[in-house]
DNA sequence: CCTGGAGTTGTCCTA
DNA sequence: TTAGGACAACTCCAG
């Protein structure tokens, strides 16, 4: 085995060779060792989802291959993978890109220290985020509480972000075997069922997949973004997100291709696509500086709602998009069937679950954390506490969306309902919203049966609504 | 220091 | 038919 030194570059929610400060710290200092650790024993009950775990299995081959089958995988503690590799191998150092989550931070800088006192140079990049959340404060010094002034004065009134930085070349990786590593069979990450096939049918991986995916955005679709993105039956949305999560793209190279797009088509859709981007680094902040997010109410007035028991029937009927309202019933099946769900849609079975069902909003963000391929923790639970209202610039109590009108304006003609719930698809588009409506005549016609093809509505929207109002009221 | 305007994503009722 | 106001309360920030 070659006594040389190497750099250890570990690869985490940045799985990518281009704009990689790491990587290229790494490569700079001569052979470099590029390592992926799946540690669940670290993670504890935010261990990554099923499906995202699909979504991983195919971004770590494509890394692996543009490594030329060099990158080397792990499974277990990193602190002690990385112990054993530093007992084992002449290793000089060890570079990563940051990661927000709380128990990450926590890990990392234990692991920091640990690397500190045996004399390997550690250093730790920005990679995943436009702005650090510790760049950005008040005048006060104290964390925004509101999007707006967060973003307008805030990030925008800060140094702007640093330009993608290119792949390093060429990139001289070591052939001997490693201690300790394994194939990426063995990490486990794809279902034992086949569900998966279907999902991944969806979708192109990893970084050259996701490079064409932003460019086909900013060429195709931006100058129509700001018009399109409420209707999910159009593909006028970026679908970035699970790409930008696990860091096929990083935020700076999105970031300055639609400031390129601005400038050479014009319109208002770049800058509403930056915006997403200011919410994306908003929840990352939230999450930083408020490190109890994922479980606990952000504002605590919350904390003495009288939420309903979870019924299973009733939320497996939601999980499953069994609930009778089309439009909530096509989202639930879009997730399951894609690991995705149209933001509009999102929002509609949220304001659902939460307010019709009256249901905790962790049951919400627990199916969304194993279902989404871009499940993100920063984002879900900073999303699902929008919705709940317990939010930061939460959405106030009385918003809460009644899903046929959402249906009749983001989905006129049905053809998203008729997507993923295509036992409606013979039913006129006007009646495919609301079928329990449609009298015996026009479901007869569409060969439909409700209670057999199709649920009977789970429960009646306006009373559920006024019991929302009445106990969101109560808080105040 | 105080004051007032404004704030991602809605719905319903009334005139 | 349609437009406007009510539905709270709080944070941020400019003046």
């Amino acid at each position: 085995m070659s006594s040389q030194p190497l750099s250890v570059v570990w690869f985490r929610q940045d799985l990518r060779l281009t704009d990689n400060p790491a990587l290229r710290a790494a490569a700079a200092r001569g052979r470099l060792l590029p390592i992926y650790i799946l540690d669940d024993d670290n993670a504890g009950e935010w261990a990554m989802g099923g499906a995202s775990r699909t979504w991983l299995h195919r971004s770590l081959d494509s890394l692996d291959r543009a490594f030329d089958g060099r990158l080397r995988l792990f499974r277990g503690d990193a602190a002690r993978v990385i112990e054993q590799l530093a007992e084992a191998l002449p290793i000089s150092a060890v570079y990563w890109n940051r990661c927000y989550e709380p128990w990450r931070i926590e890990r990392d800088s234990r692991i920091k220290k640990q690397l500190g006192t045996r004399g390997i140079d550690v250093e730790s990049f920005n990679a995943s985020l436009l702005w650090e959340p510790w760049e950005i404060s008040k005048g006060d010094g104290s964390p925004y509480r509101v999007f707006t002034p967060y973003y307008q004065k805030g990030c925008l009134g800060a140094p702007p972000p640093g330009q993608p930085l290119p792949a390093p070349a060429p990139l001289d990786c070591i052939d001997d075997p490693v201690p300790g590593s394994v194939g990426l069979s063995a990490l486990e990450l794809l279902p034992r069922l086949d569900w998966h096939r279907d999902m991944l049918a969806h979708w192109d991986i990893g970084e050259d997949a996701a490079a064409a995916s932003l460019e086909g955005f900013c060429t195709d679709t931006l100058n129509q973004y700001r018009e399109g993105r409420d209707f999910p039956a159009l593909q006028a949305t970026s679908r970035l997100s699970p790409h930008l999560h696990f860091g096929e793209i990083s935020p700076r190279q999105a970031w300055y291709r639609a400031e390129q797009a601005a400038l050479e088509t014009g319109g208002d859709g770049p800058a509403h696509f930056l915006r997403e981007l200011g919410w994306r680094e908003f929840s990352y902040y939230l999450l930083y500086h408020f490190p109890a997010l994922p479980r606990q109410n952000f504002n605590s007035k919350f904390d003495g709602f009288d939420w309903l028991e979870p019924d299973s029937t009733a939320l497996a009927a939601w999980q499953q998009g069994l609930t009778g309202f089309p439009i909530v019933d096509a989202g639930m099946r879009e997730l399951w069937q894609t690991g995705y769900m149209h933001n509009r849609v999102r929002m509609i079975v949220a304001s659902f679950l939460i307010k019709n069902m009256l249901l905790h909003w962790h049951h919400g963000e627990n199916w969304f954390w194993d279902c989404l391929v871009d499940a993100d923790l920063a984002s879900n639970s900073a999303s699902w506490q929008w919705c709940a209202g317990s939010g930061a610039d939460a959405a106030p109590y009385f918003r809460i969306f009644n899903p046929l009108l959402q249906s009749q304006k983001f989905d006129p003609d049905g053809e998203y309902l008729a997507r993923y719930c295509p036992e409606l698809a013979a039913l006129e588009p006007k009646w495919r919203h609301q079928p329990s409506a449609a009298g015996q005549q026009r479901l007869d016609a569409a060969g439909l049966k409700l209670g057999r093809d199709y649920p009977e509505p789970m429960l009646d929207l306006k009373t559920t609504r006024e019991r929302a109002l009445a106990r969101f009221k109560a808080l105040s």
